[in-house]
RNA sequence: GCCGCUGUAGCUCAGUUGGUUAGAGCGCUUGAUUGUGGAUCAAGAGGUCUUGGGUUCAAAUCCCGACAGCGGUA
C-alpha cells in the first residue's frame, strides 16, 4: 500500500488533499497533529482525543521520550502504542528543537550534539543514529531526523552552516534508518527536515539534498521561530515550489489558524503546533468567530457557549461563564475542557480545509474565514 | 477594668534619625504565547496611611484623645 496518495490539487493554487496510509490508519489531509510530548496530549485523554476529537495522528517527541521513561521502558512496554494504549499513527519529532530550546550546555559537534537534560542536569549525546534508534524503541510510525532548528534573526553565514549541518546529519539519519528496523511488527517512515532560514538559495539548496536521499516525506523546520508572517509564507512557498508533489509536506510547529490556511494555500499537507493546547490551559480559545480570552471579567455572566458555531463536548454542554469560573477557580476541568475545543477547533478547521479543496472553494472560503479568525473578541463599541 | 502590642492597596506586610509623586508579594484587569513546563513574560488599575486634634517649614513616621483587633492580667 503508498504511503502518500496525491488526490487533488486545488488550481490555480497550490492547495492539496491527500491521503496517508500508516499500519495505525488512515489519515486524510491536511491534517493538524495534536502535540503529546511525554506520550499524552496534555489534559486530554485518549478516549476523548479519539471520540471527541476524532484525532487521527499524534505527535510524541524524542528528546522528551528518551528522558523519561526511556527506551528500555518503552520496549519493555512493547513501544509507545502498547504504553499509553493509542492504535492510531504517531509522528515522532527528533528531539532537535527540545536540544536547542530546553537543554543547557549544549554542544554542536559535526557528528551530533552534546547537552545536558532539563530534569535533572545529565549528559547526553544526540547523533543521527542515536535518534533513529530511540525512534525506533519509540515505534513512531513517522520519524524525524535530528537536525538543528535554525533559529532567527540569522545571518546567511549561520544560515549556510547550519543548513549543511542538517543536510551531512541527514545523510547520516537515512543511513542509520536503513541499517535498523522496526521493533513491533509495523512499518516505520522516515522524513527530511529542509532548513535553510528564511535565505531562498538556502532552502533550494536543503530540498535537492534531501531530495536525492529519498526520504518518505519533507518536514519545513525553522519557520515561526520570530520571522514575520509574510516572510514565513514566502519561504514556504519557495520551498514547496521545489519539494515533489508525490511526498506528503510537514510544516512543524505551526501555529496559528490563519498560517495553517495560508500554509494549505502553499501546498502543506500536515501541521502540528503547541498553540492549541497549550493556549487552552492558559483560557485562550480559538473559535469560528475569532479569539476568545476565556478569563476576560466580561464573561462571567455570559451564558452562551464558547462558540455557537462548534460542536465539541465543552460548546454543546457548558457556557462562558461555567469555563471561566472554572478557570478563576483553577480547576482542572477548565485545562481539559478548553483543550478539547481548541483542538477540535483546529481540527475541524482542517477537515472543512480539505472539504473546500475537494469541492474548489478553498480559496474564497480561506479569504474569507481568515478575517473571522484573525478578530479578537467583539469590544463593546463594535456590538452596537 | 488595667497593662502591652498592632491598625499602610482586595489580602499579607515593608516603609531608615520626620524630608520629592507612599512601595513589594499575592490577588485583580488587559495583552503575549508557534517541532509543550498547568510554566513564563509584559503592561495596567487600585491608597483620605483607622479616626479627631496637636507639634513642625515639612508627619505613614513624634505627642494626646477616640475607635477597632490581638495578647496578658484581676
Amino acid at each position: 500500500m503508498n504511503f502518500f496518495t496525491l488526490e487533488h490539487t486545488a488550481a490555480p493554487g497550490k492547495a492539496r488533499a491527500a491521503r496517508i496510509t500508516t499500519d495505525h490508519g488512515e489519515i486524510e489531509t491536511p491534517v493538524f497533529m495534536p502535540v503529546g510530548t511525554q506520550g499524552t496530549v496534555k489534559a486530554v485523554n485518549q478516549r476523548s482525543l479519539k471520540e471527541d476529537i476524532n484525532a487521527r495522528i499524534i505527535l510524541g517527541n524524542t528528546y522528551h521520550l528518551y528522558l523519561r521513561p526511556g527506551a528500555q521502558i518503552l520496549e519493555k512496554a512493547g513501544g509507545l502504542h502498547q504504553f499509553m494504549n493509542w492504535d492510531r499513527a504517531i509522528l515522532t519529532d527528533s528531539g532537535g528543537y527540545q536540544v536547542f530550546s530546553l537543554s543547557e550546555l549544549r554542544k554542536l559537534k559535526p557528528h551530533g550534539v552534546e547537552f545536558r537534560s532539563h530534569l535533572d542536569g545529565s549528559k547526553h549525546l544526540f547523533t543521527p543514529a542515536i535518534v533513529i534508534a530511540a525512534e525506533r524503541s519509540i515505534g513512531s510510525d513517522i520519524m524525524m531526523p535530528l537536525d538543528e532548528c535554525t533559529p532567527y534573526p540569522c545571518d546567511y553565514l549561520y544560515a549556510k552552516k547550519s543548513q549543511e549541518l542538517t543536510s551531512n546529519w541527514a545523510v547520516l539519519n537515512k543511513e542509520a534508518f536503513e541499517n535498523s528496523s522496526p521493533l513491533y511488527g509495523h512499518r516505520q517512515f522516515l522524513f527530511g527536515i529542509v532548513q535553510g532560514s528564511v535565505y531562498k538559495e538556502l532552502r533550494e539548496k536543503s530540498a535537492h539534498d534531501l531530495m536525492k536521499l529519498d526520504f518518505d516525506g519533507h518536514s519545513i523546520g525553522g519557520l515561526a521561530v520570530g520571522e514575520p508572517a509574510e516572510t514565513m509564507y514566502e519561504t514556504i512557498d519557495f520551498t514547496t515550489d521545489i519539494l515533489p508533489q508525490n511526498k506528503p509536506r510537514y510544516l512543524m510547529g505551526v501555529g496559528k489558524p490563519e498560517n495553517i490556511l495560508e500554509a494549505i494555500a502553499r501546498g502543506v499537507d500536515m501541521f502540528d503546533c503547541v498553540m492549541p493546547t497549550r493556549n487552552a490551559r492558559n483560557a485562550y480559545l480559538f473559535t469560528w468567530n475569532g479569539i476568545l480570552a476565556m478569563r476576560n471579567a466580561q464573561y462571567k455572566d455570559d451564558f452562551t457557549p464558547p462558540d455557537a458555531d462548534c460542536t465539541c463536548y465543552a460548546c454543546t454542554n457548558f457556557t462562558r461563564a461555567y469555563l471561566r469560573h472554572l478557570f478563576i477557580a483553577e480547576e482542572i476541568l477548565a485545562l481539559e475542557l478548553a483543550s478539547i475545543h481548541n483542538l477540535h477547533f483546529y481540527l475541524d478547521l482542517t477537515r472543512e480545509a480539505r472539504k473546500r479543496i475537494l469541492d474548489g472553494s478553498f480559496y474564497e472560503w480561506k479569504d474569507l474565514i481568515s478575517k473571522k479568525l484573525v478578530r479578537k473578541k467583539l469590544t463593546e463599541k463594535e456590538k452596537q
